[in-house]
DNA sequence: CACCAAGTCATACTAAAGTACCAAAGCACT
DNA sequence: AGTGCTTTGGTACTTTAGTATGACTTGGTG
């Protein structure tokens, strides 16, 4: 966020100076006006570019990026999201107790655990319902 | 894509109309010189987050598309991807039969037959190796 | 017409999944 | 030291899911 504000910051600094000297450059005649008006026209082209390029950042990874707020909303423990993912993969209740180390009825506690906090009642509705979270 | 060339036909026809104009606004004096740089400006910068955007777009649903080749070769029948779809929404065999309007034991033969074309084991792996192979 | 693939449905069975309830160890916090 | 939470594990039970097999219908094709 920091950041966002110093190179705003930055960016209306260089375009009034830009400004400043188009006008001046004009009245003394030193330079064409074409060329001016070519420059700015320029400038603020890659400026639209620049920034839509920024906003629309979030809009391209957000159905990547996973988020974590909403993890500690629906109070998933580290072990319950650790056996969520291991669903999602396709894996069984026996196979993901042995992938972690655990017998087949933790990992059902876990998984009955997990339905109550996502409202599901089936597994494949509570992948369905973590994706649609953004969760996974 | 024709669609494409008429509009950046146009924008440069209104980019040019813009140009001869503010040359012509400065030499009459009829209008401030800050007033045209700022036009200028403000256009330059919207057709640069025009632009920027109609590149991203492909970028974006790329991800999303379906590979309708893939279905034929795995020899999936319409009515096993119409159950398909259904499993990853995370309905049940019943629930997706009274959706059909079909009786339960059909949906388990479409949900085993999709499980020996797709190599599952299981309905959670299932919609993975779909989503895997870009047919959901 | 005969044949085949797709779709439908049923029965019977086994294997998972899921629920409910309980219990105990480990931990952080006060 | 007590409290609350997570993690772990168990038993017992119900419900789905999944497999195997057989049977019937239908629309299209040789």
């Amino acid at each position: 966020m920091k950041k966002t504000i110093l190179i705003f910051g930055m960016l209306i600094l260089a375009l009034l100076l830009l400004f400043q000297f188009s006008k001046y450059a004009v009245i003394s005649g030193s330079l064409k006006v074409e060329l001016i008006v070519a420059v700015i026209a320029i400038v603020f082209f890659f400026i639209g570019v620049f920034i839509n390029k920024k906003s629309l950042k979030p809009n391209q990874t957000e159905s990547a990026e996973i988020n974590h707020n909403k993890i500690k909303d629906l109070e998933i423990s580290s072990r319950e999201y650790e056996v969520l993912l291991h669903i999602s993969e396709g894996l069984s209740n026996k196979e993901i107790g042995e992938k972690l180390f655990l017998s087949e009825s933790t990992i059902k506690t876990h998984v009955s655990n997990l339905f109550l906090k996502l409202n599901a009642k089936r597994r494949t509705q509570a992948v369905q319902i973590a994706k649609a979270c953004k969760i996974i």
